[in-house]
DNA sequence: TTGTATGCGTTATCAG
DNA sequence: CTGATAACGCATACAA
């Protein structure tokens, strides 16, 4: 069973190995007839090209790699779902690497794809992931690199972020009228756009509603479901709170089985809001109010923006993708 | 910034290429002094191997594909981070693809990597996989192949499985002695290893409580969370069933949901219990008793198999990884 | 529209 | 132990 080659159809078709690429690539100025003729031994043949030699030559590839911190969450899965949905229907590739939020398993995965000549690089970045020197090398290097979620504003490129703003804001909107008066958030690192613009809009719902904003009711670095058990407790104890925003559902979960450790009736007693959606906010019980990031959309939308990229356009969009709040019983006081 | 290669730190040190290639890959008789200097000025010089041009010439890499039905089931996810972890340690690169349970995108994966010159491919096929002669292709072309989880024997190869035989075993052994008495089975496709043998641990037990298998009790693809629904309602109320042993948690999901909404209470009058511990698992109300897959240490022994293989081992090892029953409210009447 | 020649960066073979 | 040379398969600049 040996690998044919071009070199093979061209002997087979008395032509050049030139004119056979140049055919089989379609473009180039070809006569219908040999095109025709090299397209049908092609296939039965059982030509298939050779994508390493190509690269090697062209010196990038069809392939488009992708960098998340972790493929278990449900958001990135599904965002990898949808890019890689609308991408093979254009005929690119996707790989995928995980960083684990961690900055040297991210600088590794990076220079794996650059190694592997990528075409192009959609990341989003680990919680640990500063300088973005080893990002920027990309960028130097004339790769195409979309950002998506957690972006870095100082590199350049487009980046499809969620409107992380307004589901806050309307979440904590809605912990206000359920009567929720002590509403204390649960934030990743301020140092990351997506947890720094849920915190501005919950600092905006509260305002609107003439309440004061008070840095100790914000807890950052409390994403997990352990920070979350841990700080309800603190916000309840020492500070009095009634509610919580949380900027992520895990910790958000943590809070719910501390408070029923505790005896804490939800929503009752205490109201309690996530973000992201993920499956199990559904099944708990009792079930858990959250934001739904609708990845699926934004992997299509990355998708297009890596395709645009990659046929060269010099554009940098910037699409945000709308978020819906999806109420369940954690905060549900008010029936309608 | 131009991308410097082995010509160039050549001409550095007044060497050639070749030497530089060859104390580079470190085997080759060379001396330690030349390799010493090598090794220096390509670290100095930013020196980073194109893996494509070693891919062309070797016609094989260091990257190892995997295709699995999907990410986002956490058994996926954890064997992935299992491969991966091992994999890099190596200094070995994963490249993932989901088959998403589809035929064609199964074999669309398979050229893609084969097209990538993959070092060796791990996979669990697809639901829909048959024939495999799109998989007989890459063992033909001598690209080590490494199955898991769902196995076809056809195959040649290392292949890691569950003991799925004894996970659904003492499951339905638990139910029995919890003083169910007419438990039914929800069942993936009897075409794939893993239920066929799932499916004969729920026979041996009964058989071995002196009950009788009757085959109307099995519901073949029934694993997701509408069959589950669907059927748990069969089972109830035209088979007169008092539990089920499911060989997927969503179907498992999908039961307790339709019993809560038939005021069926669970584990008194009903008992559940599913396989594959997802994290919702332990979420529920009533929590779900679950079969636990050890999925990371699955991937960590992948990841050993796919490196003795290339490496050059001949041998195929057949590994077993055992699992654990973990007994959750689900299925717990008899507390102890 | 097609052919010719060259090189992408590396490694393997053969000599020395 | 090191050097020279060729080849992996393809794509393109240039010539015809």
């Amino acid at each position: 069973m040996k690998k044919i080659t071009i070199k093979d159809i061209a002997r087979k078709l008395d032509i050049t190995p030139s004119t056979v690429s140049r055919a089989l690539a379609d473009n180039s100025r070809i006569s219908p007839k040999t095109r025709a003729k090299v397209m049908e031994t092609a296939k039965k043949m059982g030509y298939e090209p050779n994508v390493i030699a190509a690269s090697l030559r062209k010196g990038t590839s069809d392939t488009v790699g992708m960098i998340v911190p972790g493929i278990n969450r449900s958001f990135f899965s599904n965002v990898i779902s949808g890019v890689e949905e609308m991408l093979n229907n254009a005929g690119f590739n996707l790989i995928i690497s995980q960083s684990n939020e961690n900055l040297k398993k991210e600088k590794l995965a990076v220079q794996t794809l650059m190694q592997n000549r990528v075409g192009a690089v959609i990341m989003s970045l680990s919680v640990q992931s500063s300088g973005h020197s080893h990002i920027k090398k990309m960028v130097k290097r004339g790769i195409p690199v979309v950002q998506f979620d957690r972006v870095a504003s100082d590199i350049p490129g487009p980046k499809i972020v969620n409107d992380n703003f307004t589901g806050a804001y309307v979440s904590v909107k809605h912990l206000l009228e359920n009567g929720f008066k002590r509403i204390v958030h649960f934030s990743g690192s301020l140092g990351i756009n997506v947890y720094k613009e849920r915190m501005e809009g919950y600092k905006a719902a509260l305002e609107e509603a003439g309440m004061e904003f008070n840095e100790r009711f914000v807890f950052e670095n409390s994403i997990i479901r352990e920070t979350g058990k841990r700080n309800v407790e603190i916000a309840l104890n020492k500070l009095g709170a009634d509610a919580v925003f949380s900027s992520g559902d895990f910790s958000a979960l943590g809070a719910l089985e501390k408070l029923k450790e505790m005896g804490v009736s939800v929503p009752e007693e205490f109201g309690v809001s996530g973000f992201a959606n993920e499956p199990f906010a559904e099944l708990m019980h009792p079930t858990l109010t959250s934001v739904e990031q609708n990845p699926r959309e934004m992997g299509n939308r990355i998708a297009l923006a890596i395709i645009k990229k990659l046929k060269g356009d010099e554009e940098d969009e910037n699409i945000v993708i709308p978020v819906d709040l999806i109420i369940r019983e954690s905060s549900m006081r008010i029936k309608s």
